[in-house]
DNA sequence: GTAGTCTATGTATACGTAGTCATTTCAGTC
DNA sequence: GACTGAAATGACTACGTATACATAGACTAC
């Protein structure tokens, strides 16, 4: 009582019982190969002597972890709730989910050192700014791969996407329906393959109705560069009839821009979003947008991980999204432009 | 090249350089015991080869993961900010983020079980349905613990805590201050200890100014619950002079519901939040709320999990919030109530 | 020249488990 | 009652690393 004692383990319960340390491991392994006698004792034994399986210990010699990695933006609603989504079903699956955070596109390489470290069952490449040789590098790992939502690593590593090109060519559609003689592109980063997927998705559909699309930037795919890019819009002498945003996150920004500017959406002009945040139907915003599948695409994602088909070309998922038709898109009686006038 | 090479250790790097398998582990993990030399060699034969540490094996041998676990409720803008602020200052401090998440407080015992196999050297406890029992037991774990915002713990467990009461004790002030004379108080879960001090910091500070301040329970810490109870609100003969409402997200819900319903705020009721969101700070919501300052409370239960405070009772770290004021609570000239009238 | 100190390296072992192989147990059958 | 196959268990080793201990050399100080 007086020494602190030592941790216990699966020889301490055998001891305990008087079986095997293997007998041990198996009652927790693989319960099926023990008597069902043996594996009532050696749970009751543990149990009195606070035994824990180790899967530190477990893992070195199963070269199996049960924790998948994922490399995350740090900042940013929409890879907040993806995060969540993973951690969640992760669970379900019993895995567990280590985090690798990063706030700027430089540290990811840094990040991907780092995770090789730990043999994790599997990986996920979550951010639209891990550029392609980076992905090709990590394309040599013998450890299963996972792109989510980067378009960019098709053909490299597995990917799992929502149909940006179709999804955004929804919502141009919906918007040219409504009469919509004139729209705006908003972009976050020009750079980056999601924004052009979207943006050729609008561009396209929109050019074969003979609608022209010019595309503005906001520099970020933030509430902020939403907001600050409002005042450009303003600005300009005549605005849109509507106005397309790459991401919920910037459009809910260029949305409060606009009311402070004193534009009424959707009065003077339409707004709409990709991406189907749960922000994006709060009352006070209910914006149009692309709702992205994000159980469904991180559950592919998962599969992938878990067991990756063999050999062959990487798999690439593309997953249609859904749009949800908020106020911001509602046509009004004072509305400026009516189609069938 | 037939055969799928095998798993390179720091054996075969020694073979390839020629010295122990000892001198190679020492140069990956205390390199000032290796001469410079042979640094520079192994650090090249490494790379050469594609060695990478095993950090399982080091962990098994050394007894620390350099891991950090969080158990952390699944939803809710709050937590996930929280999150995000761990895993970015963790890595800063070359750790990682083991992340368990839970949508039912029911889950969390068996989380916790899980948790206890990976020998993590340190855990949070990040939410404020755990309870006491359960506290208690993990209490008894030999591995830093702390419990983040969540005062029910205090005593039992190192914890980390806004000063919920004096913050809600500025906010009650600060209304006021502003002349209310009757003001409603919106809780977020009745039981939970957050709960509980944040309505005794706003009861206490209104009673010594003879104001009275009834509780309402939304039911959950969500937008959702919030704003299903704006309908009770406006249903009751008179509004209150002020809403003060337990969590932000909640607040946020409220204005939607509040607007909804044609009720003008800040011209017919003043509002305010919890806990700083910056979704609060968003245009069109600009809400006076309580800033946790997040920062610097993950920073503190960071220090406390990796060198933990040697015998005596368990820290209790409780810092101070500061009042951010928006337009919830900016008087207007056509304000029913005027304090100097 | 010798004792002492410090640095760099090698040897050997332990961390706690899973799984291979061998051995024992046992129910079932002719 | 001996044989058979399956079920249950035990002995042993490997997973890849960190570190205690020992040792060899280089250097200092008398």
């Amino acid at each position: 009582m007086a020494e602190r004692s030592r941790r216990v383990t699966s020889v301490d319960v055998a001891a305990e019982v008087g079986v095997s340390q293997a007998t041990v491991a198996r009652t927790f392994s693989s319960p099926h190969l023990v008597s069902s006698s043996t594996r009532q004792k050696v749970e009751a034994a543990a149990e009195r002597i606070g035994y824990v399986p180790n899967a530190i210990a477990r893992s070195l010699k199963s070269q199996r972890t049960n924790i998948v990695g994922a490399v995350v933006p740090a900042y940013g609603e929409y890879w907040q709730s993806v995060l969540t989504a993973f951690s969640r079903q992760l669970a379900e699956r019993d895995r567990q989910l280590l985090l690798f955070s990063f706030t700027e596109p430089e540290q990811v390489e840094s990040v991907l050192t780092s995770v090789q470290q730990y043999r994790l069952d599997g990986l996920v490449l979550a951010s639209a700014t891990i550029g392609q040789p980076l992905l090709a590098q990590m394309a040599r790992s013998d450890r299963p791969l996972v792109a989510f939502n980067q378009p960019a690593a098709s053909g490299l590593i597995n990917s799992v996407s929502v149909n940006n090109e179709a999804g955004m060519t929804d919502i141009a559609v919906h918007l040219a329906n409504l009469g919509c003689a004139s729209i705006l592109y908003i972009g976050g980063i020009a750079t980056t393959s999601t924004d052009q997927l979207r943006y050729q998705g609008a561009a396209r559909a929109l050019g074969q109705r003979g609608i022209a699309c010019p595309y503005l930037e906001a520099g970020s795919f933030s509430y902020d560069g939403g907001y600050k890019i409002a005042g450009s819009v303003v600005e300009s002498d005549v605005l849109p009839d509507a106005i397309m945003v790459a991401s919920d996150e910037v459009a809910l920004g260029l949305l409060d821009g606009l009311k402070k500017a004193g534009v009424s959406v959707p009065g003077e002009v339409l707004v709409t979003g990709f991406d189907g945040l749960p922000q994006s139907s709060w009352a006070g915003y209910d914006l149009t947008t692309l709702v992205q599948p994000t159980e469904v695409l991180v559950e592919r994602a998962i599969d992938l991980l878990l067991d990756p088909p063999t050999g062959g070309k990487p798999a690439e998922l593309v997953v249609e999204g859904s749009i949800r038709q908020g106020l911001t898109t509602t046509r009004t009686d004072d509305h400026p432009f009516m189609p069938s006038a």
